[in-house]
DNA sequence: CGAATAGTGTCTGTGAGACATTATCTT
DNA sequence: AAGATAATGTCTCACAGACACTATTCG
């Protein structure tokens, strides 16, 4: 029995802080279905020039918006013969991160695009809003025991600054004495030698970056930031 | 642009303990490619008829395996040009748990058939070999924090029972007293009234079954097993 | 010197694991 | 009664959070 034919996408749900918020980026479709609305980036997968649906989804955040390098990793998948108005279809989400710094830098496409607060999303096509939803799912959850949430802070960074990003993505305050012991144990963090923040009528900070190793992969904690 | 043809399946990894290991089922390709070597069970989706690829997940399980109430997760998708002599596809996980009580009572189908331990599979065609890996590794992580290992306890089972599971799974022992401390915590069993289980000169050990709101889905624990 | 934030020392409460004890069955 | 395993009480150690204190800058 061969295949029934079906459409393969790959959907990218990229995230950053802003205003203390995390946001999503989302771009005016420029074809239908839904040409002319807000919708994650995403594309078809090109079987005659990627080698994975990972490799779909770089090639995506590069031609879309500029972007290479960044903490990529595989979402979930959605299915299903409603979500696409084309027919019954299949996409693969991936979640990437991106700090301030980097998009600054690197992301010029998308400097001015459409980020959206997670919290306050406008109705999606597609299932887009049920993807970010698991995305900032994820997030969340992998902020409570892993250094996601430093791939969401623009390097070198002090440790207060970094204790706001947790808080920021959690939602909740931290023990700062807790936070940097955790941050010690890591152990994913390079002191930036001499480098030191001075912002204000008191001791400067100590600036970090992540460890070379880290960039594009966490590091996960044992029992967590908080009980 | 309209979409590249591709070739898109589910694969299911169902994991069972036998003999104090995990097994997991492989059955016999009845077809090209690979007719003849043992595989994971998977299939095309069926857009005719599925609504999503959990349905043909679930669809796959009843009808190559005669199971159904399992308890079924997506694992993950796994995709590119090699990994099926056909063509470029995409394969989406997934990972299902069944005792060997319910193995003996619907399962007939796959009774008799191939579970093979997975710290000792053969080679195997596709990437099942690595889809497989990634299914016990989520299997023993979620171990470490969940009920997961309940569902692979046929039902009654005592508190001794269920840790030689959790054990078993782990590949290390587990303090008792914490243990039951946990299971207390998690509140996801029900005691059997009047049920004991008296297999030897000893004291009898209460009987438990998962919480019903519990067959289909985990509990979670905050703080984990061990530290 | 005071204000302000960075960073550290130390106490305490909670929870996991170890050990000991009690409970309840068979032979 | 002896032996075996189930189940629980209690001690201890490790770790997270709270609080207090020191450090370093600017004005």
């Amino acid at each position: 029995m061969p295949p029934e034919p079906l459409i393969c996408t790959v959907d990218l749900v990229l995230l950053t802080l802003q205003a203390g918020q995390l946001q999503v980026l989302l771009l005016k479709r420029d074809r239908e279905p839904f040409a002319g609305a807000l919708a994650l980036p995403g594309g078809y997968v090109h079987t005659g020039e990627d080698q994975s649906c990972e490799d779909a989804a770089l090639r995506v955040l590069q031609d879309k918006a500029g972007l290479q390098g960044l903490y990529l990793e595989q979402l979930a998948t959605f299915s299903g013969p409603g979500r696409d108005p084309r027919g019954w279809s299949v996409s693969v989400a991936y979640l990437a991160v991106v700090d301030a710094g980097t998009l600054d830098a690197q992301g010029a496409p998308v400097r001015a695009a459409h980020w959206r607060p997670v919290d306050r999303l406008p109705a999606l096509p597609f299932d887009h809003g049920r993807i970010i939803a698991t995305a900032v799912e994820r997030v969340r959850g992998k902020s409570l025991y892993s250094s996601l949430p430093a791939h969401l802070c623009p390097a070198p960074f002090t440790l207060p600054e970094l204790q706001a990003v947790y808080e920021a993505v959690l939602g909740e305050t931290v023990n700062h004495v807790s936070f940097r012991r955790k941050m010690g144990e890591l152990d994913c963090l390079d002191a930036v030698p001499g480098g030191k923040r001075a912002d204000g009528a008191h001791r400067p900070a100590q600036l970090y970056r992540l460890k070379q190793e880290f960039r594009q992969r966490l590091r996960l904690v044992g029992r967590g930031l908080k009980a």
